[in-house]
DNA sequence: CACCAGGCAAGTA
DNA sequence: TACTTGCATGGT
C-alpha cells in the first residue's frame, strides 16, 4: 500500500473513534505559545495549572507577563515544571515578540510560514516542535507538528524508519498529505491521543488501539 | 516504589 | 556527527 494511503488510513480510524480534537485548548494565540513552550516533555494535566495561574493573576498577554522578573514567572509557572528553565525560554520569546516587532502580535503572525518557523527556532529554547506547534496552532498555517507519539506510531507501522530524524518525518508527512490546516491540527493531536493511551515508551497496549490490525 | 509526560541545549568523544 | 545528561513537577 501506498504511504499516502496508509496515513489516510489512520487518519480515518483516529478520526472516526476519537472524533474532532478542536486543537489547540487556549483562548489566544498567546496563551498558545506560553502553552507551547511549557509543554516540552512535560504532561499537559501540568500545564494547565501553570496557565491557570497566569489567569488568575491576569498576566496572559505579552504586555503584563514581560514586565515581570524571571523569578517572579518561574513562581507562576512552578507546576509545569522545568519551571526556572521554561521562565527564562519565555522571556526569550518575548524579547523577540517585543524587539523586533513592537510587542504586535498580528504584525508578528501576519509573516509567511517559513519566516515565522526560522525566527521562532532562532530563539533559545525553541526547537523544531515547539516551533511548528506554534505555526500551526497559532498562526493557523499549514506544518505538521512532529513529535515523539508521531516518530513511535508511525515507525512501528512501518511508515517510517525507526531512525528517521524530524525533518524526514515531516517531510514523508507532507509529501504524502493534503496541505492543510485543519487536518494537521487533526492529525496531529489524534496522534497525541492515542498514542498517550496505547502507545507509551513502555507497556504498550497494541491489541486494544484503534490501530491493531492495519497493515 | 518506578516511570514518564504534547523537548531542548550543552557537553562529550 | 551521534550519543548522553540536566532540567522538575505531579499522574498513574
Amino acid at each position: 500500500m501506498q504511504t499516502s494511503e496508509k496515513l489516510k488510513e489512520i487518519y480515518q480510524r483516529l478520526s472516526n473513534h476519537y472524533g474532532p480534537q478542536n486543537w489547540w485548548p487556549a483562548e489566544s494565540r498567546f496563551e498558545v505559545m506560553v502553552g507551547a513552550i511549557l509543554t516540552q516533555n512535560t504532561n499537559w494535566q501540568n500545564v494547565e495549572k501553570a496557565l491557570a495561574n497566569l489567569q488568575s493573576a491576569e498576566l496572559l498577554s505579552l504586555g503584563s507577563m514581560s514586565e515581570l522578573t524571571v523569578e517572579k514567572l518561574a513562581e507562576h509557572i512552578r507546576p509545569a515544571g522545568y519551571y526556572t528553565l521554561k521562565a527564562n525560554r519565555l522571556q526569550n520569546l518575548f524579547h523577540l515578540l517585543n524587539e523586533q516587532w513592537d510587542g504586535d502580535l498580528d504584525y508578528f503572525f501576519q509573516q509567511p510560514a517559513m519566516a515565522l518557523r526560522e525566527q521562532l527556532i532562532s530563539v533559545k529554547g525553541i526547537g523544531p516542535e515547539t516551533a511548528d506547534a506554534i505555526v500551526l496552532y497559532a498562526a493557523e498555517k499549514p506544518v505538521f507538528v512532529v513529535d515523539n507519539y508521531t516518530h513511535r506510531i508511525l515507525s512501528r507501522h512501518d511508515i517510517i524508519p525507526r531512525e528517521c530524524g524530524y525533518y524526514e518525518i515531516q517531510e514523508i508527512l507532507t509529501d504524502n498529505l493534503d496541505e492543510d490546516v485543519h487536518l494537521f491540527n487533526e492529525f496531529h493531536a489524534l496522534l497525541v491521543q492515542v498514542g498517550k493511551q496505547f502507545c507509551k515508551k513502555t507497556n504498550p497496549k497494541c491489541d486494544e488501539c484503534p490501530l491493531q490490525g492495519l497493515v
